[in-house]
DNA sequence: CTGGCTTCCGTAAACGTTTACGATACTATG
DNA sequence: CATAGTATCGTAAACGTTTACGGAAGCCAG
């Protein structure tokens, strides 16, 4: 064998050359393999370090049939999913904790709001990507699910869908959401509470606005279908909404908003009437980034966005064989909590 | 050869024994490559089409040395750049509109806001994930910058630093909004204007300042230290600003908000005082999805981040080889203009 | 008919890993 | 001392592509 050969060869083979020892040991000193010294594992690990070797990915996931990615899809434009600012940062950065125990890299697809997300999955799927994939921006009716399904890839998804296929998912509590509030709102006196729904094609605008009606039913009162607001999820759309608000012949006096990017908006929508939330309207929203530094703060429902993260990724690993011993008593789907926060916004009682 | 041979190979194999050809006439067929008649090129493209192959990204890219995958790093936890989501959405959607027209793939390397960037990144760079890098959040000294150019890796940023060694970079116009604002500031008959900076080490905050002193100087001005304000790039930095600003005892008359998320925190934290933007104090800002339903609406520099991330994927594609020759006249580095939106929040004059 | 193009295609060698398998040396056991 | 077992390591074959190379036709000019 060719000794201390300063071949300029890239890779493990330079490493085991430098170190005088077959490449195949390298490898197993490197990924923990048992059938290693510990002395040489040592060595091996010391002289990567210090050459800056780290396995190619290519090759590594060519030979294992994995390459150690999760993809979570997206899609550009949010004003599909009416989430906004940092929503999804926060959810990242939750979902990388747990990834980083495994050394996973997560890897975030964008979805460009031109391309039909089927089609881009059907690339990612074939290219072979990533190992599983988590859906955001799910459809009430969403084929991505079937394919990847058909493909056998491990995959959850961030909201439901009519279109389940047995995978697992994590979903807001928008029914909880619905009840909480109703009931708060019913008990301040309010017997004319509108609520909005997103994108028709979303479905927690069904689930939300149904449970809404639900509730009011259960106090004997009904939901009037004048009352049910439908916009863009964006700033615009919330200043609309408090437009067409305003022109009710019977105007509610108070307002749910499932989005949460729509708040500004909607009261600016509302000042410019000269009507203050808390005041001559209640209002309940979703906690952002700003919703405390409102004026009057939102009274919204909030949610830890990173913790929802983890979940995530735990329900997902858990669906993976490699990693599905490690959490063995993840649920497989579930709605997520969210807690009331109290602000100024709904603040007054009606006689 | 094998003829009709139903093998249960995958990949390009498989389609080649279901064609009758070999693979290697498959793989020019489907990337374009001259030595092939263009019927047979038909029909392995046709017969790809429905059995829905796609090139196994692993061995494709272990074999060229490249992957088709151009990565966009950022960090989670948007207190470090002040920028929401929507802001790199935008930019997103830009950059894609240019890799789709090359078949290259935007991907996303979020480094969480526990890991060392640098180290991120070193790990990003050696298992060869990308063919070209976009950096954002880039310090004032920023050790990334080095060890890209280390490894030959083609890379741009979005936004400058002193780290600089000679890639290209697209950067805001701070310079521009800082002068553009004083002028028109001044004009109003404002004299002591206050002015935010972001994170010690983002260079834009020197810039942003520096720039300030000077336009005011042209004017026989000067920029009080005590009207210099800085806080973490959020809306409850924004909230801290104003309380600071309240508290000065020589109150400046206008102040210009750099940050495009501290907007809301600044309002309620004035509104809390009694004071009102655009009647009691002048207030200039960053446009956010958010800024023009803000009450009262927001003066604000504009850009077109959709654009911003057209130039920022063209002129990263100009610094590779195999594109460089379809981006001839990208200039390499430029300061992307911002343009002023007028509205409420400065429209007062000063005796 | 010969030689040289051109056009098309098959062969096989890479690319950098991981891992099944076998080989070697050493230890323990009877 | 023979044998079995163990610890450690080297060898070589994959994984799915792309591509340099050469070969087999067909054509045309001489």
């Amino acid at each position: 064998m060719a000794v201390e050969e300063t071949g300029k060869m890239k890779g493990i083979r330079r490493l085991a050359e430098h170190l005088d020892i077959s490449i195949g040991t390298v490898s197993r000193a490197l990924n923990g393999k048992p059938d290693v010294n510990e002395e040489t594992r040592k060595r091996v690990l010391e002289a990567a370090e210090s050459l800056g070797y780290v396995a190619n990915q290519s090759g590594r996931s060519l030979r294992k049939g994995s390459t150690g990615v999760i993809a979570f899809m997206m899609q550009t434009g949010t004003e599909i999913t009416g989430q906004g600012d940092t929503f999804f940062m926060s959810v990242f950065d939750g979902v990388q904790t747990v990834f980083a125990r495994h050394k996973l890299d997560l890897m975030v697809l964008l979805c460009s709001s031109e391309e039909d997300p089927l089609a881009y999955l059907k690339r990612v799927v074939a290219r072979g990507f990533a190992d599983g994939i988590i859906l955001s921006a799910t459809r009430r009716h969403d084929e991505r699910f079937e394919l990847l399904a058909k493909h056998k890839i491990p995959f959850i998804t961030l909201g439901r869908s009519l279109s389940d296929v047995g995978q697992p998912w994590i979903d807001l509590d928008f029914e909880g959401m619905a009840e909480t509030a109703v009931d708060r709102l019913v008990a301040h006196g309010h017997r004319h509470i509108a609520v909005t729904r997103p994108h028709d094609d979303m479905n927690l605008g069904y689930v939300f606005v149904d449970r809404c009606r639900e509730a009011l039913a259960r106090h004997g009162l009904t939901l009037d279908e004048s009352h049910i607001f439908r916009s863009t999820p964006n700033q615009a759309g919330g200043y609309q909404i408090a437009r067409e608000l305003l022109a009710c012949e019977e105007r509610p006096t108070a307002i749910l908003l499932v989005n949460e990017s729509i708040t500004i908006g909607f009261y600016r929508g509302l000042e410019e009437a000269g009507l203050r939330p808390g005041k001559d309207i209640a209002v309940i929203g979703r906690k952002s980034p700003h919703s405390q530094f409102l004026s009057p703060s939102l009274t919204c429902f909030s949610l830890s966005l990173r913790d929802l993260g983890i979940s995530l990724a735990e329900s997902l690993l858990a669906t993976i064989p490699a990693y599905a011993n490690l959490y063995p008593h993840r649920s497989e789907r579930f709605l997520w909590p969210m807690e009331l926060v109290a602000g100024e916004s709904d603040s007054f009682d009606l006689p």
